[in-house]
DNA sequence: TACCGCACGTGTTCACGTTCACATGGTGCG
DNA sequence: CGCACCATGTGAACGTGAACACGTGCGGTA
């Protein structure tokens, strides 16, 4: 609502979840401040890194003292847009897509499992926990009963640029892919991916150069 | 075994991949010869990356004509370490743990899961997808035993600290962490992270700035 | 009320990755 | 045998994000 035209670089976006669990960790342990070293500590990066960061946001902290944790909670839970629930829908219930509805870390964390939607009609009508699976066909009435904002692909890889398509058409514009599978969606929506075979090679590539020459290695993720 | 001492840049090793699943892709489909253009297209990336990151393998183009599918699928796999297996320990048996195990892609792919263990002396001895649960005090020996190479730890956040200590103390140098916490290993241990929780609140930023002001958002993943 | 110390906020510098544009050299045709 | 075409490979420009260092302003203390 307000004149939020600041832009924040998309790196920054990236950490920001991470500091609101520390936050979070550090509200529950009644810890009334907290500065930027110590965050930084906790989230695994340098103290200027997380100055500048939270800078984006605007200037919430105290010099000489540092930022009150409550405070800085709520404003980052504003920024990114978790003072609201978000629906999601998953799509394809095979084995991942039915770990991820069972997970449960979701709805804990304002993203409410609305829909599971497979395009096997014979999964249609089982029920994993707690909701009934029901045909892709009834997409774009299901995002519109429920306003879905979320899609989420855990459907094989063949499946995956179809399903997006669809996602896209039914008016969902954020898509986490986790199909090992690149797709095209058009630039207003937001695509991130999981790759977990991606992952497992690019440790495979570092463990090779160690085992095979002098070492070299990526110390820290670089998600 | 080579003077392989060519520094690959962190984010071409992220996108190698990529390459591979597309290649592999052209290989079934009995494509001999793929330009440079075309791999771009496939992979979701612009031509010129595609030229700069194959550069670093060496130059296995031929110019005027294209890459050679086979010859190239052989040599990034040879530098991506798959010319072997590399066995896998999956910490943690709970919901995500055994979605993981269950899974499947991983053993096809060159990463047979070689064991799993827990804390919860309840679920030592039990079956999944053909694994025994055994207890995580057993892991330096389990990794004795078959040479482990990576970790995956599938643990709720308050344990996933001790458990990389574990998992470096056994020698396993490669670690990818699903638990919602930052963790902290050694220089010489790679440490990838995939946190679901924190792709939802990246996506639930963008959406938030969508539907608040004037539309802004990153039209590709950054993984 | 004035001074001191401390941690934030930020302008600057530096490194990395992306993009562009073109020289290079291989292929095939005449 | 030479020429024209074409896609690779790469140096250089550009942009973005990381690291640094210091100015700034607030709180505490005497």
């Amino acid at each position: 609502m307000a004149e939020r035209a600041r832009r924040i670089p998309e790196a920054t976006v990236a950490r920001l979840p991470v500091y609101l669990r520390c936050l979070l960790e550090l509200a529950e342990a009644k810890i009334a401040t907290i500065s930027s070293e110590r965050l930084a500590e906790l989230a695994g990066v340098n103290a200027a890194k997380v100055r500048k960061d939270l800078s984006y946001l605007g200037s919430y902290g105290t010099r000489g003292v540092g930022y009150d944790v409550e405070y800085l909670l709520f404003q980052m839970s504003r920024e990114l847009g978790l003072t609201q629930d978000w629906p999601v829908v998953i799509v394809g219930v095979g084995n991942l897509g039915q770990a991820l509805a069972n997970y449960g870390g979701f709805t804990d964390r304002g993203f409410p499992i609305a829909a599971l939607v497979d395009a096997d009609r014979a999964k249609v009508g089982q029920k994993v926990h707690g909701n009934v699976v029901r045909h892709i066909d009834e997409l774009p009435a299901i995002a519109a009963e429920v306003g879905i904002a979320i899609g989420i692909i855990a459907t094989p890889a063949g499946a995956a640029q179809e399903v997006a398509d669809r996602l896209v058409a039914a008016g969902i514009a954020s898509i986490l892919n986790f199909a090992p599978a690149v797709i095209a969606v058009p630039p207003s929506t937001s695509l991130r991916k999981v790759d977990l075979a991606v992952e497992l090679q690019i440790l495979s590539f570092y463990q090779q150069r160690r085992s095979g020459s002098i070492a070299v290695g990526p110390e820290r993720a670089a998600n």
